[in-house]
RNA sequence: CGGGACGUAGCGCAGCUUGGUAGCGCACUUGACUGGGGGUCAAGGGGUCGCAGGUUCAAAUCCUGUCGUCCCGACCA
């Protein structure tokens, strides 16, 4: 393969474009890869289509490799499928619709669940049919709230996903593990820096789940990892060592204190250690938030009462992970008003059975575990509240905040917390779509087995991004070789006969199998050149320039910077080797 | 949906306070010079100033409305 910069359809950027924000979408823009034709919607030029289907080469090359099959489904797709599953309205806003002539109701695919587990039963019905592996390569929609950050977070996206069907829970174990070894081959070959971490499957419903998190500082997604035993999770999917429980016996009986214009756990703790010489910090108290939680299917909400410890913020997207499916609401001025039981700001768990209100804690708050907290009274807290012996918490709940320095909970060292965007996410979906569908294969008992799937997902054109931001500097992009639209990129200053001899070598390593970029634009200054080589990231550069009088071409390194003259007259081999190392 | 900012040439921006010939840089065209770090000079082409009303002799500029975009939050892969 041959590009030659004189007539390839480029244009590259001298400033960032206004709307860019972080590196990836600059970059991509300013090297001519993407165009913005819309919020969160982006056109491929030339150079950014090759990349796009690098990396989706190498992802159908890893799904066939372990045995899936390539499917394709429309991306148009009729109201049907997914009001079956109730997803029409489960999804809300998210979905694209639209009508066709007849009026009748349409959507743009956000992904494809019941499409798979439909097409699988109209085909397979005995159990000998199955395992079975299907996967497609296609463009998604889903009309974001914000669309941000260019490529890594669009409106439209090519998304990989495929699905498993198993006759029982191991076999779906077994699919799960051929994925998760899939992707790391996968990933690894992309060059993408990645976590595995522990997540909640969230409203796809489902048990194990794991997801693949490309750390990097613009990610949306926080996740701990611990440097000791390996651990890593998602902040939504940490669970907190609970300390063992500790003896009732001997402590001091509940108190309660005036403590007047305390509503803050920081109001609280300045005010008894002045007042009351309890020398208390806003880990010993406990604090109460109340929300209104939702039951999909159900308009009845329910009052509930989550217990932290003083020093910690309620994490809400970490609540709404342990309460899902159903949805928590923050409880507002006119809640309160409608519940005179809880009084606003000095909230104590002591009466919550009787105003039969559920109670969950956060697992530290074990029993034997002696609190400050609210007394339900305006301006009066009670001291020596012990969990198990003056109130009895309902169950425990993940929805504190996570923190660096947190214990692991594998084993007990520290964890770091850092941030990551989700490339990867694999999770067992069990029986929830083929319950929809009514996807059974015949036993041989001939009695029927409800197939289990297992669902997993790769962001392709996310992973353009993923790279670009992981890969750049502050020249421009540096692509991995396997995803470069090129392997080496070959200046021709543009004196003399230097094009000519750039293009002879260009001819040579194509001959030699090469995928070569040359630059052989006439009238272009050395510096114009370089600086596009260096932004358009192919990871061999070769300089045709002022060596060559001397027989000396130049040949550098993109990622590295490194720059080694070498002879012209075996310019060719040396090049070629330099690509395969 | 809440908060903030912004819509002027393909891209990045100034002009608006104080109404009066629409400007700069990049990119583009032509020519000359230059030729290893986005070079220099000269001459050019390209705009219904987001849209709609209003005020005025006169609106990019003032007023009202509207649409759109970006950022933060909410929400979400």
């Amino acid at each position: 393969m041959l590009l030659r910069m004189s007539s390839l359809f480029l244009r590259t950027l001298r400033d960032d474009p206004a709307d860019a924000e972080v590196p990836s979408h600059k970059l991509l823009v300013r090297a001519g890869y993407v165009r913005r034709v819309a919020p969160g919607i982006y056109s491929w030029l030339p150079l950014g289509k090759a990349v796009l289907e690098n990396v989706t080469r190498v992802v159908r090359e890893e799904m066939d490799r372990m045995g899936g099959q390539e499917v394709l489904f429309p991306a148009l797709l009729p109201r049907d499928y997914y009001e079956r599953t109730n997803r029409w309205t489960e999804y809300g806003d998210v979905l694209f619709r639209l009508k066709d002539r007849k009026g009748a109701d349409y959507l743009l695919g956000p992904t494809h669940e019941e499409m798979f587990a439909d097409m699988v039963k109209g085909e397979y019905s005995s159990y000998k049919d199955y395992p079975v592996i299907l996967y497609q390569i296609q463009t998604k929609y889903r009309d974001e709230a914000r669309p941000r950050a260019g490529i890594l977070r669009g409106r439209e996206f090519v998304m990989k996903d495929s699905y498993s069907f198993d006759l029982d829970d191991d076999g779906l174990k077994r699919s799960y593990e051929q994925h998760r070894e899939a992707y790391i081959r996968l990933f690894d070959r992309l060059g993408i820096a990645y976590k595995i971490c522990f997540a909640t499957s969230g409203a796809m419903g489902g048990s194990a789940s794991e997801e693949f998190l490309a750390p990097c500082e613009t990610g949306e997604d926080t996740f701990v990892a611990c440097h000791h035993c390996g651990y890593a999770a998602n902040a939504e999917a940490v669970t907190t060592p609970a300390p063992p429980a500790r003896d009732l016996g001997g402590l001091p009986a509940l108190e309660v204190l005036d403590t007047p214009d305390t509503p803050t756990i920081e109001s609280l703790v300045t005010y008894v250690n002045e007042h009351h010489g309890l020398g208390a910090t806003a880990a010993d108290t406990l604090k109460n938030v109340v929300v209104k939680v939702t039951t999909p299917g159900s308009d009845k909400k329910e009052t509930l009462v989550i217990g932290v410890p003083g020093d910690r913020e309620v994490d809400f997207k970490r609540l709404e992970a342990a309460l899902a499916p159903g949805e928590p609401e923050i409880f507002e001025a006119a809640d309160f008003a409608a519940n005179p039981g809880l009084v606003r700001g000095y909230i104590g768990p002591q009466v919550l059975a009787e105003l039969g209100i559920r109670y969950l804690v956060d697992p530290r708050v074990v029993t034997g575990t002696s609190w400050i907290t609210g007394a339900n009274e305006p301006g009066r807290h009670a001291a020596h509240v012990v969990a198990g012996r003056d109130f009895h918490p309902d169950g425990v709940i993940e929805a504190a905040e996570v923190r660096a320095g947190d214990a692991c909970p594998r084993c007990g060292e520290s964890l770091t917390i850092d941030r990551g965007i989700e490339i990867g996410h694999i999770f067992q979906l069990g029986r929830k779509y083929a319950d929809a569908a009514g996807l059974d294969a015949l036993g041989p008992d001939a009695k029927p087995i409800r197939i289990t799937m297992g669902s997993y997902g790769v962001g392709v054109s996310r992973a353009v991004a993923v790279i670009a931001e992981q890969q750049h500097d502050a020249l421009g992009l540096v692509w991995p070789r396997e995803i470069a639209p090129a392997d080496v990129h070959i200046v021709g200053t543009g004196k003399e006969n230097q094009i000519e001899v750039a293009l002879r070598l260009a001819g040579e390593l194509e001959q030699k199998g090469l995928r070569v970029l040359v630059d052989d634009r006439p009238g272009v200054s050395p510096g114009v050149k370089f600086k596009d080589a260096e932004l358009l990231g192919m990871p061999t550069i070769v300089v045709i320039g002022r060596g060559l009088s001397q027989g000396i071409a130049e040949l550098r390194n993109r990622a590295t910077g490194a720059k080694q003259e070498i002879p012209l007259a075996d310019a060719a081999n040396l090049v070629y080797a330099a690509c395969r190392d």
